[in-house]
RNA sequence: GGGGUGGUAGUUCAGUUGGUUAGAACGCCGGCCUGUCACGCCGGAGGCCGCGGGUUCGAGUCCCGUCAGGCGCGCCA
């Protein structure tokens, strides 16, 4: 670098610095050669400042020529005003420029295999090789500059309120409940393994039976699952657990948490947040995490059809099925084909079929249905569902669940296609009052539906023998724009309690001391009641900045086959490596 | 594990019914240019049409397989 000491950084220079003797290092944005004087746009994280070369120093002009994009160079000069017709006003340095005495290449650089200087776009693959480069471009230097103060904003909120950030181990105990975990073979203990944890669950537990009171980590978390756009083998968590908590001691410290994280990039929310039951969730948005942007609710139409000339649904009624439907607005008058292909998604979705009513904009009554239900018929349907002129009514029947759920994904393609998703909008909610348990047909237990620490309803106690499956749990998560964003409940911190979920989930006495024995003891000397959360720090920050997949929040992520393309792991180890760990390998 | 989707120049894409030498823009290389800022103008290089097989007189185009990417589903306490 020989003497070039960076003065000023390249997103620096205003009016105010006209004069002053500046050293800017960089790389080089984007040359502008007009044969007799050189611009260079010189870019650091700071931002661009653009340079001059004249032709008065032949020498010095001559060394500029051989610069191309992206070679790393050192500038000493002077700045100066420029003149108010080559003022740049799109630059924030556009006022100034740079006249250049000296200039240093540091270093060159290959023709990067995508262009730096701007974010058109370019497949992923080839970003995700070269993510080094990408990093550099506006897209990502801005996402990952605002996760940072994301990061910071959290961990200012947590300190003032007494939270304690305390590590907990990567090196952990595999558990059979969850995900399927990573696992890390032992060198010293020949066939046993580590797992890397899928949450720090146990150890904040822990933390609270150890006096913690207030802990807080951000933390790595490893699921050995198929990734999604919001799902990747490993990421962030802001993890959190009190003592002496009820859900409304989580919910409000969360709240103006997020308060915070929003105003990161100036958005102010509403506190507080929805509460919606979960069975709610199910029924009116067919989703756990419902998107309650775009209105749209689903409605039980069974009574409509209880009696009704239509027998398909009078028979799904008449066995326990149900009917149920939703209105769009502002879709009366599509065409018959604009209808058919909503029908055909349905289809898609798995619904056996779809049937449509509608009200036009005139009053004209049109439907799938108008043969077997007549219009006096018809009519009565959309009334039902508060059809208004110039809406379509949407009705699908079957078993409740899937039904619900047919319709929640129809209702979120079509709030899509018609951009009812406005994503300046913040709509929070706590989904609450989750099921303790669910039934896994595949092995024939329940299984529980958050984690098998979590407390059930004081209320639905009785249950817990006679109908476990009623049982409600004290578990909520945190939805934002139809994306879960958080989850936590309030946990058991009784012994005797611990042990009857675990036999309620078909783990033997014995099972439970070999996986949680250590744990089932600390339960034992005087557990203060807990709770907390989790939030997902790269689905919120994938919110923040508009980004449709977490891996534009993530400095190195993994493809959709848990590749990194750039280090290309997972990858074969040396025979050695495998002997020491006392391993064999098949294909 | 299963489904629909695209894979063509460094990048983003076009490529007709299967038919001459596979194109465009940007980028790259060279030349000209003293106020540009997506500089401009002139010229040039650059292709395993992902890979393998098949159908055909003939395949970028059709069929089968496969590989890698992306998106739902299953899975994700």
């Amino acid at each position: 670098m020989g003497d070039f000491t960076r003065t000023h950084t390249c997103g620096a220079l205003r009016l105010d610095d006209v004069g002053a003797d500046v050293v800017l290092l960089g790389w080089v944005h984007r040359v502008r050669d007009l044969g007799g004087v050189l611009f260079i746009d010189v870019r650091d994280r700071g931002g661009v400042t653009q340079v001059v070369f004249d032709k008065d120093d032949p020498a010095l002009m001559a060394k500029a020529k051989r610069l191309r994009s992206e070679f790393v160079i050192g500038l000493a000069g002077c700045v100066r005003r420029r003149s108010p017709d080559t003022i740049n006003s799109k630059l924030p340095t556009g006022e100034v420029e740079v006249v250049v005495r000296r200039l240093a290449l540091l270093n060159e650089a290959k023709t990067p295999p995508f262009p730096i200087a701007d974010d058109a776009p370019v497949s992923e693959d080839v970003r995700l090789k070269y993510r080094y480069l990408d990093l550099r471009r506006p897209g990502l230097q801005g996402n990952i500059g605002l996760r940072h103060r994301v990061t910071m904003a959290i961990r200012r909120y947590f300190d003032a309120n007494g939270f304690w950030e305390i590590e907990t181990p990567i090196l952990t105990k595999s558990t059979p409940e969850g995900a399927r975990d990573y696992l890390v073979p032992s060198r010293v203990h020949p066939g046993e393994f580590y797992a890397l944890p899928q949450s720090p669950q146990l150890f904040k537990q822990i933390l609270m039976i150890g006096g913690v009171d207030r802990y807080m980590q951000i933390c790595r978390c490893f699921r050995d699952e198929d990734l999604r756009a919001d799902r990747q083998p490993e990421f962030t968590q802001v993890d959190v657990e009190m003592s002496f908590a009820r859900p409304d001691t989580i919910f409000g410290i969360i709240e103006p948490l997020m308060h915070d994280i929003f105003a990161v990039v100036g958005r102010e929310i509403r506190t507080p947040f929805l509460r919606m039951p979960y069975a709610e969730a199910i029924a009116r948005y067919g989703s756990d995490k419902p998107d309650l942007r775009c209105g749209m609710a689903i409605r039980d139409l069974r009574d409509v059809f209880r009696e009704s000339p239509f027998r398909v649904f009078k028979e799904i009624v008449g066995s326990g099925g149900t009917v149920r439907g939703f209105v769009v607005k502002d879709a009366g008058g599509y065409s018959r084909s604009e209808v058919d292909g909503i029908v055909d998604q349905a289809k898609q979705l798995g619904a056996a079929g779809l049937v449509w009513a509608r009200r036009a904009g005139d009053g004209t009554i049109t439907s799938s249905i108008m043969k077997a239900l007549g219009e006096a018929g018809v009519r009565q349907l959309l009334e039902a569902a508060e059809t208004g002129p110039g809406e379509l009514l949407l009705v699908s029947a079957g078993e409740p669940d899937a039904t619900s759920k047919l319709l929640g994904q129809l209702r979120l393609n079509l709030a899509r296609q018609k951009g009812l998703l406005n994503p300046d909008e913040s709509a929070f909610a706590w989904v609450v009052d989750f099921p303790l348990l669910e039934w896994d047909g595949e092995e024939r237990r329940y299984v529980s539906m958050h984690h098998p620490f979590t407390a059930p309803h004081d209320d639905d106690r009785d249950r817990l023998d006679t109908d476990p499956a009623r049982v409600r749990a004290v578990a909520y998560d945190l939805v934002l724009n139809g994306s879960e964003i958080g989850g936590g409940s309030i946990r058991i911190h009784d012994a005797d309690l611990q042990r009857r979920i675990f036999s309620l989930l078909n783990i033997s006495p014995e099972e439970a001391k070999l996986r949680f024995g250590f744990f089932l003891d600390a339960l034992e000397y005087g557990t203060p009641p807990h709770g907390g959360i989790a939030l997902g720090l790269d689905r919120i920050c994938t919110i923040l900045s508009g980004e449709d997949s977490i891996r534009d929040v993530i400095a190195f992520p993994k493809t959709a086959t848990a590749v990194d393309l750039m280090s290309d792991a997972p990858s074969p180890v040396d025979a050695k490596q495998l002997r020491e760990l006392h391993l064999l390998t098949q294909k």
